[in-house]
DNA sequence: TTCGTCGATGGAACCGGTTGCAAGGGACCT
DNA sequence: AGGTCCCTTGCAACCGGTTCCATCGACGAA
């Protein structure tokens, strides 16, 4: 295993030298850096990362805190930060957490740099707490001070409404998420005043965990209400009304149009069904790059990213 | 943050003493053991992971990697290995590659002590070279001469044909996972026997992708074979299948029976449906402890553990 | 009583980088 | 020519643990 000081005996000049040439501190004659670099590609050289963060004192590692990976939400969320963590050099580890205690990220906190949180139930006090100790971004949520980045799906639930209402549904079903919920309180809202507007009856059930279980039981009220339309908080949730309205005979959309997520609607060739479109990916993303720049200091905590969520179909 | 020396000014002996006290390593006089440990706790000191990381040669990281996250078996898995690995005093980083080309591996090597590798797809070749630098465990798959442990559910898709026959189904068809997955050759040949012996007749078809849409797609295929019972790979699969046949009128499970996982059969309270129960965190536990058992040197490698698959309904 | 042995402890080197500080050397200015 | 400044570089300390080796004291044996 080639060292840092291998590489600078090959190159001609010391260990001090060698650091700084690989690190690009600018400091170092161009010349000189070219060699050194050089000399690490030929040794196949790659600096011990405890070595680097003993001296440093910062590992360069990013925790992601999500309350469970059986969410298919969730992943897209880990995938994105994972792939922008990689290009900015920085190392993502996924930890699963409800953050439904305090304290419990003492020990975590002094291993990594930042926190990412994805936290859309709890307590603001909790959640808020959980990034105090180190730089943290919250994903798809937000509270006064805290970086945040969330998909703006309120204002998306808002249009879909008014689309249904506005393709003549007059009776109109959201399906709630889970209690306690960030997202779902703005969503209900969002929908409350587009049904409103649009004269549209709405009924809003729930709160339902976000799970397909959860979306089999809710069917029967949803069926109860006589709406012609339901749009359930999450993909799971539309799931289980799927399917449960398929054990029972009810035709999908003729009787009853369930807005889940555009590629389960296209696989599944239902016509005119408006969706909303969550680019998970993105969120991650977008909360990685949020996060590199408060490490960098080159923004203060507290700035609110908001990315807009299109309405297919 | 206290430090090391610090917590041996406290307890009043050296480093060296302070430091094998806390690793218990079995070469200090236990009073003084106690009063290093009662003052590293009352101080609420927590080791330097990278300093730890720099003199002992070794990171306490183990990598799983895993091909995506999008597909709800590979979730549980992680939340398995996570589990055990923090009791063990390891931390469990996740890293998504489909293992589809090789020295991809290199860097992240150098970075963890050993590797959990779920790669149901891709050349031996291959994936045992991704395991070739760091000890590392296959999780359900076999190669030989890597340690592996694997979910039996070859028996138990036998089981569950067998089962099927009995109950009267003389037409049976089995939709087979991803091209060049190790898990569906098994499946695929266990499944044939059993139908052979039940004197039953199968149709295999396949190979399709362990997604949702797939699902969807090859209903056709299935209902056009005029089976009664249908066996799909994996739980997407059957989701995908139990979507388009509600969307089709086909009463499940009278005019057919779906074998997906129970959780599903039960929220759809469908009776008489029999399936497997692969319990994902299990597998994930026991890859991570026969990692373990491989990084302490108790182990060597080639172990190949198998978990028995219960079939239920 | 004395020597050997063994358990407990401390001193110090070491893991592999980073970085503050100082020094060497060339260019430019007076 | 002498002085100053800046660019480039090296030395050495340091990050916070772990562990080899030496030391010391106590105890059992001769």
């Amino acid at each position: 295993m080639p060292d840092l000081s291998d590489v600078a005996a090959v190159a001609g000049v010391s260990k001090a030298t060698a650091s700084r040439a690989l690190n690009g501190s600018g400091l170092v004659a161009a010349e000189t850096a070219v060699r050194v670099v050089a000399a690490a590609a030929r040794l196949g050289y790659v600096p011990n990362r405890a070595a680097r963060e003993l001296a440093r004192g910062r590992s360069g590692i990013i925790a992601i805190v999500v309350p469970t990976l059986d969410n298919t939400f969730f992943t897209p969320i880990i995938a994105g930060a994972q792939a922008r963590a990689e290009e900015a050099g920085l190392q993502l580890t996924v930890a699963v957490h409800p953050l439904d205690s305090a304290g419990a990220f003492d020990r975590l906190a002094r291993q990594v740099d930042g926190f990412l949180v994805v936290a859309p139930r709890g307590s603001d006090t909790l959640v808020a707490g959980s990034g105090a100790a180190k730089p943290a971004v919250l994903v798809d949520r937000e509270i006064d001070g805290m970086t945040s980045v969330v998909a703006d799906t309120a204002t998306a639930f808002g249009t879909l409404t008014t689309r249904l209402a506005a393709e003549g549904h007059e009776r109109i079903v959201y399906v709630g998420g889970p209690e306690g919920s960030w997202q779902d309180r703005q969503r209900t809202a969002a929908v409350h005043d587009a049904a409103r507007r649009a004269g549209a009856e709405l009924t809003v059930l729930g709160p339902c965990p976000a799970t397909f279980a959860a979306g089999v039981e809710v069917t029967s009220a949803v069926l109860d209400t006589g709406a012609t339309a339901v749009v359930p908080y999450a993909t799971s949730i539309g799931l289980g009304l799927l399917l449960a309205l398929g054990t029972r005979g009810v035709d999908v959309p003729r009787d009853l149009v369930v807005s889940t997520e555009p590629t389960v609607i296209e696989a599944l060739g239902l016509e005119h069904t408006p969706a909303i479109d969550v680019d998970g990916e993105e969120l991650g993303r977008t909360a990685m790059d949020l996060l590199a720049r408060l490490l960098d200091g080159q923004d203060e905590p507290g700035r609110q990213a908001r990315l807009p969520v299109p309405v297919r179909g």
